[in-house]
DNA sequence: CTCCAGGTCCAGA
DNA sequence: TCTGGACATGGA
């Protein structure tokens, strides 16, 4: 499948740090699943081409899991307008926030919490090895709510395995409506999110962006700490939250754009930290 | 050995 | 409300 891409950055929008399920082979082509079929990407410059390798999918399911028909117009107006985001524009322009599958959003970012990337990608790798129906999708929730705290410490979950467990049970059990979270507004959604054991404010945030498509969200980790500190206050002493009603006031819905090449670009070194 | 990694929780001001 | 320390695990 080969789909015309204008306005798309492949490599920006997987090593972004959004996605924890696709690896990087020889020639720039990326292995990974998309609602569930297996499939090779590489993009050469307009074109984006879709090798599937195993099940079904549709074009139309591309577009929709990377966000393709998204006009980024006001995000641009944004980082092309404001000399401190011009280089992230410059580098990163055609990144895009995936629609992640909800379940795996959140199961990903509580084990994200005080880890590293390398080690969030090998600890997903071990849970769709050892309990998805195929390697590298990532397991319903009835498959990991069946199992216990001790077999998760086994792939490395450390104290986070009572959080994904706990987690795995409620959304077996329906608490956690995708529906019921979609209908409801920003702040409703994130109180809903962060009620489970693990899923604090940056958690929460980086659900709701990443599973939910709430724009809105400005999910402050260390690294949009960092720059958000050295770009916006002086490198004054300023606090996660500071930072977060700043720049959800200053960007409203486009603050989780502007996060992510925020992020890309933090950690890519062009801010200079 | 110490420090850090897309944080969160808990206790104590 | 805000701050400091503990927390599994593995790589630097």
């Amino acid at each position: 499948m080969k789909i015309h891409v204008p306005d798309f950055n492949l490599e920006a929008t997987l090593d972004s740090g959004q996605v924890f399920g696709f690896t990087k082979l020889e020639n720039r082509t990326y292995e990974g699943v998309i609602r569930n079929a297996l499939v090779h990407l590489s993009q050469r410059d307009g074109c984006l081409t879709v090798d599937v390798k195993e099940g079904k999918l549709s074009e139309a399911a591309v577009q929709n899991f990377f966000d393709l028909n998204h006009n980024l117009s006001a995000l641009y107006e944004i980082l092309g307008t404001d000399t401190r985001l011009a280089r992230a524009y410059q580098a990163f322009k055609g990144l895009r926030i995936v629609r992640q599958d909800p379940w795996e959003a959140l199961a990903c970012f509580i084990i994200s919490s005080n880890n590293n990337i390398k080690r969030i990608q090998k600890i997903r790798a071990n849970l769709s090895r050892t309990f998805s129906v195929s390697a590298l999708a990532f397991p319903k929730p009835e498959a990991i709510a069946d199992r216990n705290e001790e077999a998760l410490r086994k792939l490395g979950l450390g104290y986070r395995a009572p959080f994904l467990l706990e987690a795995a049970k409620k959304v077996a059990r329906g608490q956690l409506s995708s529906n019921q979270i979609q209908k409801m507004n920003y702040t409703e959604s994130k109180a809903e999110l962060m009620r489970f054991l693990g899923v604090g404010e940056k958690v929460a945030d980086c659900t709701l962006l990443f599973g939910f498509q709430k724009y809105e969200a400005f999910p402050v980790d260390v690294w949009i700490h960092r720059v958000m500190k050295k770009l916006y206050f002086r490198n004054r002493r300023v606090s996660e939250r500071k930072v977060q009603e700043f720049s959800r006031k200053r960007w409203g819905q486009a603050a989780g754009y502007v996060q992510q090449y925020l992020y890309h670009g933090a950690k890519s070194g062009i801010f200079e930290l």
